[in-house]
DNA sequence: AAGTGGTCTAGACCACGGC
DNA sequence: CCGTGGTCTAGACCACTTC
């Protein structure tokens, strides 16, 4: 018997997505037991097997935990370290209102270090956005993004200073977003990014640049960012 | 038929470190096809739900690739993101000798703030270690280490200009290391710190604080650690 | 067309946990 | 003891890739 010829999604996804639905509505919180194997094949009708692995990919997933012997249950939800988000994701998950104000908004073409960094010809055309990132009033962070103007262009007019980068490009501009690699070191201060961010001359800044590619591997934004030690740190979670 | 009976490890464990041992051991290279499932299940007289079930964790582990209708294949060799490491492994992974000056070692008694990191009484015993990190003579860091002294006092006397603290731990001292949380800032050099990394007062340093647990869950180590910003950047692979 | 991985069945025995 | 997850069988059909 196939498995697709009712609907086009393997059984085994079918009952993955019944028990995510049940924990996303409440029905099942953190530590609740889930059905087991033979309830599973029982009640959707399907082999032992299949059940089987339907659990299993929940549990790879970290949704689940199963314990031999005693049952499936569902697992504490997970904490999130190391993630890929923009500065509104991050302020709207520790509930804070972000707020940005957008200095430059440009396409340039003469940026060949950005455009080696974007995987460009010295000389492609680049849409520049550049933002102060404010919290309360107080700035706190300065926000250079380049992305290759030939499938951004159209950025230069979104209304970044209210809504995100990031939501934009998704939703958008079809982009999914999947990782992106940083380089992190310590500068000071200086001209017009001490004047930018409110700060005296020779203040410790964190830098942080990084390229976010897509799901693709193929690199859409480069940032460049300066973040205001005292009002700012980084935490990663490094694994053994 | 039981699948241990013979030998006390099941079935599609001992086809994934027969595969394993042939990568290992350069038979089997990047991009080389792995045999197939039905080859498999042929070759160690198991059923094709096995050998997939050994392909399946294999491909998990990210040691092998598979690609419908075409095959499994060995995996490119992994890139390590954000793995705990100690100086001495950073060093050796890029073929550098490391370096190390021994400013500090001995059993304080009196600093509650790094007690409570460690999840200790204020007035703890702890053991101090603070030392100069070299490259070909030019220091570069400063870290210093605070471990309970109750289970580590021993380690005051360790030969730890030459050997790695981690090493020490995981082997002398019974104790395997999990994961680290890291909490990264911007400073700049000032007094003592600046004279031990040999910099002018005002140059920017990186900042890391971390603490790392064991398999345990339990906090071990309590790093503080000054980078000089020109000599040392930070990488980060963060994920969406 | 031949071969590969992806899904699935309808059973089986084992090892473990809790009662 | 009974229910749980863990391993396993000997097949099957499908979707896909390669030739």
């Amino acid at each position: 018997m196939a498995q697709n010829r009712h609907n086009g999604l393997p059984a085994y996804q079918k009952i993955q997505r019944a028990i995510r639905q049940r924990i996303e509505t409440n029905k099942l919180k953190s530590g609740d037991a889930v059905s087991s194997e033979r309830e599973l094949a029982r009640i959707h009708g399907v082999s032992l097997m299949t059940a089987r692995h339907a659990l299993a990919g929940l549990e790879r997933e970290g949704i689940v935990e199963r314990r031999r012997g005693s049952g499936t249950f569902v697992a504490p939800p997970r904490i999130h370290f190391n993630r890929l988000m923009s500065y509104t994701e991050q302020m709207g998950s520790r509930g804070l209102t972000p707020n940005s104000k957008i200095i430059v908004a440009k396409i340039i073409g003469d940026e060949p270090e950005v455009a080696a960094r974007l995987g460009l010809p010295a000389t492609s055309r680049i849409v520049k956005i550049e933002r102060v990132r404010h919290t309360a009033d107080e700035p706190f962070a300065l926000e250079t993004c380049f992305l290759p103007a030939d499938e951004f262009a159209n950025l230069i007019d979104a209304p970044l200073a209210r809504t995100s980068l990031f939501a934009t490009l998704e939703h958008d501009c079809n982009v999914q977003l999947a990782y992106a690699d940083e380089e992190v070191d310590a500068t000071v201060a200086e001209g017009r990014v001490a004047q930018l961010l409110n700060l005296r001359p020779g203040a410790p800044l964190l830098r942080i640049r990084q390229v976010i590619y897509s799901t693709k591997t193929k690199p859409v934004i480069y940032v460049i960012g300066f973040y205001r030690s005292e009002r700012h740190s980084l935490f990663i979670r490094r694994m053994r």
